[in-house]
DNA sequence: GCCTTTGTCATACAGCTGTACTGTAACAGA
DNA sequence: TCTGTTACAGTACAGCTGTATGACAAAGGC
C-alpha cells in the first residue's frame, strides 16, 4: 500500500475544520466547499474520508463527544470519589467553559438538535439521541442513588430534573444570559438541596 | 382600493402552511415552493405578503407566540390567583400537550434555535432572544416573590433555575424521552419544594 | 367607461448545494 | 522496472434555493 497516510490524524483535521466553522458562521455555513477550503485541501478529500455530507457530520460528533468524555474522565478523577463530587463534575462537564467546552456544547446543540428537528415528524430512528438522553439519565440516576440523601428526596424524580436542567443552562452559558459560575452555582445549590452534608 | 381581502388572514394562512410542514419534515422542508404549495398558491404570493424568508419566518413565529399568550391567558385565568399556581401555569403552558402546543414547542426549537445558533459567532443582534429569556426569568421571578415561600428559598437562584429547566422539560417531552405527565409532576414537585403549603 | 391600484400567477436567473466522474502523482510489492 | 493501489485534485452535473421580473385579471374611484 502506497503513500502511507494516518487517516484518523486527516479525519481529525477535517472534522476540526467543521468545529472552527460551526464555531464562526453556524451550521449553515458548513458545506462541502467550506470545510475544504478550511482544511486547505480539494473538495474531493472530504468526500473521500467520509463519503457523503451526514457522514462527515457524524463523525464530527464523534470526536467531538470523544474529547468530552477524556475531558470528563479528567474531571472526575480529580474529586473525592464521593456521590455528590461525581455527579457535580458530571454535570458541570455539560457547561461550556473553555474553548474546547464551547465547542462541544455548540457542535451538540447544532448537529444534534438539528437531528432531532429533522426527524420530528417521523418517529422512526431518533433512536440514538433517546439513547444518549437515556445514559445521562441512567448515570445522574446511578450516581444519586448512592446518596446520601435528605428525606424524601426521590431519585427517579430528581434525576429527571436535573437532565431536564443541564442543557438549558449550557444553553444560556453559551449564548451569555447567564455566566458560567452563575451556572455552577445553581448546581451547586441544587445538589445541595438533595444531598445530606457529610460531617 | 380593488379586491379588498384581508390580508391579516392571508398572512396567517401562509405562516399555518409553514407551521404543517414544520411539523411534517423539519424546517429544512420550509421552503418557498414547499409553502406555496401547501398553501395552494403560487410561490409569488409568498413573497408578496413577506417579502423575504426571513419575513416569512419572523411572521410565522410571531402568530404562534400569540396564539401561545392566548392559551397561556386562559390557563391562568382558571387558577386561583395564587402564585404558586400562576406560576404552575406559567410553567407548564410551555409543555406541549395538544396539537396547538406541539406545534409551538416545535417552532420555538426550530427557528428559535436556529437563530441562536446562527448569530453565536459574531455577538451582535441576538437581542430579541436575550429579551425574550429574560422575559420568562421576570416572570418567573416575579411569581417566586409574591410567595409565600419556604425558609432559605432564593427567588433569584430559583427563577435561574426553573428557566434553564423548562426549556428542556418540552423538549422532551416533545420527542417522546419523557410523557407530559411527567413533566407537569416534576414541575409540580418542584414547586412544592419552593413554596410554603397555605393551610 | 376608463384607469390606476391590487392581488395573483408564471417564469427566469444567478448562486449554491451535495455528489459523481475523470485524471494523476506517488509509493509498495512483484 | 513494472504494476496496481492509494491519496489526492479538478471539474462537471443535476437539483434546489431565494429572489426579481413581467404579465394579467379584477375591482373601486373618477
Amino acid at each position: 500500500m502506497p503513500k502511507k497516510v494516518d487517516h484518523d490524524a486527516r479525519r481529525r483535521e477535517l472534522t476540526d475544520a467543521v468545529c472552527r466553522l460551526t464555531l464562526r458562521g453556524g451550521l449553515g455555513s458548513v458545506t462541502f466547499r467550506q470545510v475544504a477550503a478550511e482544511a486547505g485541501v480539494s473538495v474531493n478529500l472530504v468526500q473521500y474520508y467520509f463519503g457523503t455530507k451526514q457522514g462527515l457530520l457524524d463523525a464530527t460528533l464523534e470526536h467531538v463527544g470523544e474529547r468530552s468524555i477524556e475531558r470528563l474522565m479528567g474531571w472526575i478523577e480529580a474529586t473525592d470519589g464521593s456521590a455528590r463530587e461525581v455527579l457535580g463534575a458530571f454535570l458541570k462537564s455539560f457547561i461550556p467553559v473553555d474553548e474546547d467546552s464551547r465547542v462541544a456544547s455548540l457542535m451538540y446543540l447544532s448537529i444534534y438538535t438539528e437531528g432531532v428537528i429533522a426527524a420530528m415528524g417521523n418517529p422512526d430512528s431518533n433512536e440514538t439521541r433517546k439513547t444518549e438522553v437515556q445514559m445521562m439519565y441512567d448515570t445522574v440516576h446511578e450516581q444519586l442513588t448512592r446518596g446520601p440523601l435528605r428525606k424524601n428526596v426521590d431519585p427517579a424524580a430528581e434525576a429527571t430534573l436535573l437532565t431536564a436542567l443541564i442543557p438549558g443552562l449550557g444553553q444560556y452559558v453559551q449564548d451569555g444570559t447567564i455566566t458560567a459560575d452563575t451556572a455552577y452555582g445553581t448546581i451547586d445549590h441544587h445538589l445541595d438541596r438533595l444531598f445530606r452534608k457529610r460531617s
